[in-house]
DNA sequence: TCCTTGTTGTTCTTGTCATAACAACATTTA
DNA sequence: TAAATGTTGTTATGACAAGAACAACAAGGA
C-alpha cells in the first residue's frame, strides 16, 4: 500500500472547491483503489463506517462517484482529472454569472455627491497590494511614473513591461537594474545606485510611487520585517503632490 | 435608486466562490455606490448594522473591499471583474493543485484481484451521463458504435464529431438525419425512420447503446418523464451482447 | 446463529446569522 | 461651555444549520 501524501493539505484544497472534510477523505481513498465497498472505503480512509453512506450519495451527486448496485455495493472513483474539472466548470460558471450582473450593476453605480476621489485608501498586505497594482497597470491610458525599490519592482516589471508594449509611455526610477532582453522603446528606464550618501534621498527596501495617467497614484510603504501597507487616491492634491516628488527625484538623477 | 436584480440567485452563485451569505449581501451594496460608511451599507443591504464590521473585515481580506480611514471609515468596492477573478484564480489553484497529486495517485491506483471490470456501473441523471458519454468518445483510441435516439445523441453529437476528426472509426445508426455541415469521413452515418412498424425495433424517446473501443458500453434508459439511468461497464459478456445487439441493429437497416 | 450491510437517530462542534448592549467619539442644543 | 443626543465601532449572547462523530437497530447474507 503506497504512502498517502498529506492529506490535509489535500483536503483543504478539496474544500476549495466545495467538498466537506468527510466527501474529501472518502473521495481521495477511493481514488486509491479501482473500486471499494463502503466498509473498505472506510478502513482506508478512517471515516466512520455509518457515515461512508450519505457521503457516499453526496460524492455520486457530485459526480465525483460511481456505483455498482453489486451485494454489497461497490463504488469507484471518476478520475481526478474529470471529477475537478466537472465541479470547477460549474464553479466558474457560477462566478461569471455572477461578475456579469455585478459589473453591469458597477459600470451604472450610483455617482455620490463627490468626494470618493478626495478619500484615500488603504490596501494591507503584499498579494493585494500587487494585485491592485497590476490592475492598474493594465488599465493605464496614457502615462505610468514609477519610483519604487527594486525589491517590490521586480515583482511586478512583467506587468509593467506588458504595458510598455502597447505603447505607453512610462517612466522609471530604480535601483533595479533595466532588464535583460526585449524593453518596449515605451519604456523609460532610469537606475539609481542603491546608496548615493546623506545628502541624497534613499529608496527604501520596500517602497514605491506610482502614478498613473496624472490622476492616480499609489503609494507603497513598508520594510522587509512588516508586511506592507499601501496608500492609493484618486485625490488631485495627493497626485499633484508625488508628481512633484517624482519629479525632483528624476530631476536629482538627471544632474548626477 | 436602480432596481436590484435577484439577490437570491446572485447570493447562490456567490457562494460558489466561497462568500456567506452576509458578505455577498454586503458586496452586491458596496457595487452599487462608489463608497459608503458601515452604516449606509447597512441600510442599503439589509444586514444588520453590528454584522456589518466583521463582514467588511473579511471583504477586506478577500480583496473585494478597500477602505479609506476617514471618521467614519469608508468603504469601496473592487471592481467585480477584478475581484471575482482574484478569488476564483485561488479556487483554480488549489484544484489544480488537488488535481495534481490525486491524478498521480490515480494513475498509481492499487489493482484489486480483478472482478471491477466484471461489474456493472449505474449512473443517474443526464448531466452526468452526458459528461461519462462525453469523456469516453474523448478518450476513445480505434472505434465507436452507437445506436441512439436523435433526442439524446443531439446533445453529444459535437463530442463524437470532435472524435471523428481524430480519425477514429465511428458508426452511428440514428433517427436523427445526418449533420448538415463538415463531417468527418471516418464517421459513418446510417439514419433510421423513427417508427418502422410493429415488426421493427423502435428507438426510444431516450435510449441509447454505445460502445467504445470495442471493450465498455453504455446503455441509456429513460422516458421523457423520468430522470434518465445508465448502465456502463467493462464487462466483456456485456460489452459482447451490446456489440452483437448493434450489429443486428445494423443489419437490419442494411436490408431497408 | 452470527456477521455484514445499510439506515437512522442523537449529540457535539463550529461557523453564520441575528440581536442586544455598551463605550467612545462627534454633533447638536441650551 | 456643558449637557444632551446621535453615531460609530466593538463585543457578547442566543438561535440555527451543517458537518462530524458515535450509537443502535433492522434486514439480509453466510
Amino acid at each position: 500500500m503506497m504512502e498517502l501524501p498529506n492529506s490535509a493539505d489535500l483536503t483543504e484544497s478539496l474544500k476549495s472547491v466545495g467538498l466537506t472534510k468527510y466527501e474529501s477523505l472518502v473521495y481521495i481513498a477511493l481514488v486509491r483503489v479501482e473500486g471499494a465497498t463502503a466498509t473498505e472505503i472506510h478502513e482506508i480512509s478512517g471515516v466512520p463506517r455509518a457515515s461512508v453512506y450519505p457521503v457516499l450519495d453526496r460524492l455520486i451527486q457530485k459526480n465525483l462517484v460511481i456505483v455498482s448496485h453489486s451485494t454489497p455495493r461497490r463504488f469507484r472513483a471518476i478520475s481526478p482529472e474529470e471529477g475537478i474539472d466537472n465541479l470547477l466548470r460549474q464553479i466558474q460558471a457560477d462566478a461569471d454569472a455572477a461578475k456579469q450582473v455585478l459589473q453591469e450593476i458597477y459600470r451604472q453605480r450610483v455617482t455620490a455627491d463627490g468626494g470618493m476621489e478626495e478619500l484615500i485608501w488603504s490596501i494591507y498586505g503584499e498579494e493585494k497590494i500587487i494585485q491592485r497594482l497590476e490592475e492598474l497597470i493594465a488599465h493605464a491610458a496614457v502615462s505610468i511614473r514609477i519610483v519604487s525599490s527594486g525589491q517590490f519592482l521586480q515583482k511586478i516589471v512583467h506587468s509593467v513591461l506588458r504595458t510598455g508594449e502597447r505603447g505607453i509611455d512610462i517612466e522609471i526610477i530604480s535601483d533595479h537594474p533595466r532588464p535583460a532582453g526585449a524593453c518596449p522603446a515605451s519604456v523609460h528606464w532610469t537606475t539609481v545606485p542603491v546608496s548615493l550618501g546623506q545628502a541624497q534621498p534613499q529608496i527604501e527596501n520596500m517602497a514605491g510611487i506610482f502614478i498613473v495617467d496624472g490622476e492616480k497614484a499609489l503609494l507603497l510603504m513598508g520594510s522587509t520585517d512588516v508586511a506592507p501597507t499601501a496608500l492609493y487616491s484618486e485625490s488631485t492634491g495627493f497626485v499633484n503632490f508625488f508628481m512633484q516628488y517624482w519629479s525632483f527625484i528624476r530631476g536629482l538623477h538627471k544632474k548626477a
